[in-house]
This record gives C-alpha cells, structure tokens and sequence, in this order.
RNA sequence: GGCCCGUUCGUCUAGGGGUUAGGACGCAUCCCUUUCACGGAUGAAACACGGGUUCGAUUCCCGUACGGGCUACCA
C-alpha cells in the first residue's frame, strides 16, 4: 500500500515553528517513500478560527518549498480537505457508533458538567459516572427521542468499555499501554454539530487513507481514544501506524516552545510574520528576520532526528533520502537559536552571489540604494562571509554603497601619525595609477611598491582601511579597492586624508 | 493529583555490556590574516541517582529524582 501522510494544523493564529518541523517530518516520509503528503485544515472549532491563518499555513509551507500534493490550495480525489466543508460528514458517523453502541447521546450542558468539576476533585465522564448523568444510557428510549426530536442540544460520546487495556504500537516510542478505566468518554460530536478533532481525525484519516499518521507527542494520550474509535467503526485492521514526535522545548527554561517566547528571547518561532490584534498578537517572522528557508528547514530538521551520518548540512533531497522515523529521539529539544544563526551563516556562504542577489536587494533597497546587479553580487560576494543574516548584507558595510560617513576615532588615535603622511600620498599616487584589474595582483603591486619605497604596511594598510571604510571591519582592502575603482578609492583616500590632518590638528 | 512519555558535554546529538564515550553549535587558546569574518588546529565540557542482573554496566531490569505532555462540547 502506497504511503499516504497529512499534515493537519488547526488555523487557530500563526502556524507554530513546532507545526513546521512536523509538516517536515510528514514531507521527508512521504517522499522518501514515493507516497503523497496531504494538507488537511481542521477547522472544526468554530470559536477560535482565524481569518487569515489558512492562508499563512499554505504560504509558509510554499516558502519552505513544502508542496503538499493534496490538500486545500490543489485539491486532489479525497477531498474536501477542509473539515469545515466536510461537516455534514461526521454526524452520519457518530450516529453508527451509537447505534453499534460505541457510543451514546449525552445531554449534560457545559454549565453543568463545569459545576461538577468544581464540586468534585478528579470529575471525569468516564464508565464510573456516566450512570448518574443525563445521557442516553440513563435515560429511557422515548425520553432520549424526544430530546432528539425537540431539538435539544446534545452531544455524542464515546462509550469507553472498562476492563481492557489498549496498546499502541508508537513507530517511535515502541508500545505504549493504557487501561481503558483511566479514560473518559470522550465528546465526538458537539453540541453546534462539528465533530470534536478525535472523531474529524480519525475519520478523515480513513477516508483519505492515511497509512501513518506523523504528529506531536501531545496527541499520544489521545491515541487510545483513537485506537478505540477504529476499533468502533470495525476499521481496526487498517489503523494507520502512529508515529509521535518529541516537542521542541524553550530555550531557557521550563517548557515547550510557546509563541511568547519570541518576543520574550528576541528571537522567531513563527515562519512568517505575523500581524493579529495587537502587539501581543503580531509576532517577527523567520522569512522577516532574514533566514535563508533550506538553513532554517536544515536546523528544524535536526531538532530531534539524525541521520547515521556525522554531517550537518543537508539538502531537502538529501534529507529525503536519509530520512527515517526509527531515528528521531525521544526526547524534547530545545530550540537553540545560536545553531539555527549558524546554519544560516553556512547557507548565505555556500549560496552563489546571484542566488543571493534578489533576496538581499529589497533589504538594499530599504536603505536607499540601488546598485546595479553587478555591483551588488560582487558586493555580496565580499560580504557573505561576514554576515549571519540577508539584511545584514545592508546593514553592515554601508561604506560599499556610498562614501565614508564616520572615520573610527580610535584607530585613527592609534595609527594615524603626521609623519606617515608622505607615504599615504605616495600610495594614494600608486593606486590611481595601478594596473591591477584584481584583488590578489593589486595586493602584490602594491606590497611590491611599499617595499621598494621603505614603507611599513603594518603602519599604511590600516590607514587604507579607514579611509575606504572608515572602520576596522569589513572586506579586504584590495577587495575594496578593486570593487570601488580607482576614480572612487582616489577621491575616498584624499577625503579622508584631509579628514586625518584634520584629527591631528584637533587633538593638539 | 492521576495517566502517558522521556533523561549522554551548557545546547542538538552519535554510540552501546568491556570505547581514550564520537561529532556539531556555543565557549577558550593558537594558526591563517597587519581588519572583521571564513577556514584550520587544540582545549575545557556529559552517560541524573540508588538498587539489582553480570566477571564487567553509561548501555539490560526495577525504583527514585527530575523534565515533558495529556487530563475541554481546543486542537
């Protein structure tokens, strides 16, 4: 049977970094498998919809490259694949368990079953109490018809026999037990019609035919509901395999990754940008912060799965192909930004300059300047060693898109002296009249010249740099040079020479 | 509280009855470079604890501690 594998995220807000890496997971076991990775939206909670949030889960996947092959954007031969437009299904299936007896009508109101909770310690709707409430089980047949008839809210639980004991079988975790005593009746369908995610999940799962269910570990508890559920509707010899993947936990501290945690660490942990009500509600992007989506696809990757290999870097396809459930572990992990600023480094060094180039320049643009795309690739080609992330090709060496605006005083304090002036000229002559046409034959020239003239480059190559960029870090100086030009490295070291003088004159 | 899952350097992890317990990020030192980075080298740094089983446990079993998740007419 051909693999078959969904992601399913709730559009409640922003899609969770944690629902990325498991959109991930789905995606490298469906392709490695030659199978189909399905979209599913389960909206079935009506009260915490989002509008907007269906169309940042579709786009944040897109910007991942994390095509699903079916699902809301394209479709596909078991749709709908929204739950909403699938809502006249699940009451067709509630009403079979009940009428299997896998289940029963339950006429409790929430405000009811609030104020047992509060009179009782551990209230829970389970085999032990379901017999002192108001439900089909209790109440006689034409009573219950009567309700139904009416139209009285009600909603449809599931009828957990007690005495049994469940076992999972976790593709990750191995066999998990649970004894059937220990769970509650679970709600399927509730009151406004939407099945519950346990009934929509299970049901959907099956009519999608879905052969593994990939998700987070928060859903294992629930799986023995599921597993009954199967087992209600006499699909138990087709369950999907069930795979639960470790959570991603906060940096510091105590806890899974929560969306406050951005703003608390300054860091992203939604793939895009996010604007809801308020500033509580709006929060920095992974895209916005100027990730590169293989790094950061790269490091999510590595948050609880490796392969057999000591490498770190890996390609979607390479991740396709060493992907495997049996090397995920176990445990959380804990979201380290310094590897994921890493992993972003290593990309922008390894990506060509032109790949580069249309994703810095809107950043370039920003700052107001509008290089020719010649210029900016070999502007990006002398800085992407140096930069962590795409804006930063903006922001940290203006001094390549226009002239020098500040002369860093204290270097210039340490080695600018009035003697050296001779020699500054003399090789502000050399390099307007320099033949070198590249970086490497400049360099030699010109160290070549200052030897024969008793210059210390010790004592001239730092003033170079100041003057062409008027501070210590930054490209090589000859790389400058050549990307400048002559006209422009003439007219920057004669302004900044008069600059220097200028300093001297004032520390008297 | 109850149920379920987990626990190897600070972090992500490899490993597995006998290993100098390996790699990566971060950190430190050095080299390269008369800048900053990149790169290279070196170093500090871990098997939660207590019982078993065993000739031998970090590895297997049981407890404890700690961490995580679930415990809604949310997913």
């Amino acid at each position: 049977m051909s693999v078959r594998v969904r992601f399913a995220p709730s559009p409640t807000g922003a899609l969770h970094i944690g629902g990325v890496r498991t959109a991930l997971f789905n995606y490298l076991f469906a392709r490695g498998r030659g199978g189909v990775f399905i979209l599913r939206i389960e909206d079935t909670d009506q009260n915490r919809y989002v509008p907007g949030a269906e169309d940042y889960i579709v786009e944040a996947l897109q910007w991942f490259g994390l095509q699903p092959d079916e699902g809301v954007t394209n479709g596909g031969p078991y749709g709908p694949y929204r739950q909403s437009d699938r809502k006249a299904l699940y009451p067709e299936y509630a009403r079979q368990l009940v009428r299997n007896g896998k289940a029963y009508y339950a006429f409790d109101t929430p405000d009811e079953l609030e104020a047992r909770r509060q009179a009782e310690e551990n209230f829970t709707y389970n085999y032990l109490t379901r017999n002192g409430l108001v439900n089909s089980l209790t109440l006689p047949a034409a009573e219950v018809e009567a309700r139904l008839a009416a139209g009285e809210h009600f909603v449809v639980r599931l009828l957990v026999e007690p005495g049994r004991e469940i076992v999972i079988q976790d593709l990750i975790r191995g066999e998990v037990r649970f004894q059937s005593n220990e769970l509650d009746d679970k709600v399927l369908l509730k009151a406004d019609g939407m099945p519950t995610y346990h009934l929509a999940n299970v049901v959907d799962d099956r009519l999608m035919k879905i052969t593994h269910v990939i998700r987070g570990e928060e859903w294992l508890p629930s799986t023995a509901h599921h597993a009954l559920l199967y087992e209600g509707f006499g699909w138990q010899d087709a369950m999907p395999e069930f795979a639960h993947l470790p959570l991603i936990l906060k940096p510091v501290g105590n806890g899974k990754l929560s969306k406050r945690d951005g703003a608390k660490f300054g860091i992203p942990v939604f793939p895009l940008s996010w604007k809801g009500e308020g500033p509580e509600d709006s929060f920095a992007g992974v895209r916005e912060t100027g990730f590169l989506p293989e790094a950061a696809l790269n490091f999510l990757a590595l948050l609880g799965w490796r392969p057999e290999t000591e490498q770190e870097m890996f390609t979607l396809k390479e991740m396709i192909e060493l992907f495997s459930l049996d090397q995920i572990s176990k445990s959380g992990a804990r979201f380290d930004y310094e590897k994921a600023k890493w992993f972003n480094q290593q990309y922008i060094k390894n990506v060509p300059n032109a790949t580069l180039a249309p994703l810095v320049r809107p950043y370039i643009a920003q700052q107001g300047y509008t290089p020719d795309d010649q210029t900016l690739e070999n502007i990006i080609g002398l800085m992407k060693e140096r930069v962590t992330f795409l804006p930063d090709f903006a922001t940290e060496a203006y001094y390549l898109f226009e002239p020098v605006k500040h002369y860093d005083a204290e270097t210039l304090q340490k080695k600018w002296k009035p003697e050296l002036q001779p020699a500054f000229e003399a090789l502000m002559e050399y390099l307007q009249h320099a033949q070198a046409d590249n970086a490497a034959a400049l360099e030699a020239d010109v160290k070549h010249f200052m030897q024969e003239q008793g210059f210390k480059p010790g004592d001239l190559l730092p003033l170079l740099r100041i003057a062409m960029a008027g501070t210590m870090k930054g490209p090589a100086v000859f790389d400058m040079a050549i990307l400048l030009g002559k006209a422009e490295t003439y007219q920057r070291l004669q302004k900044a020479l008069a600059h220097f003088v200028q300093f001297q004159t004032d520390l008297k």
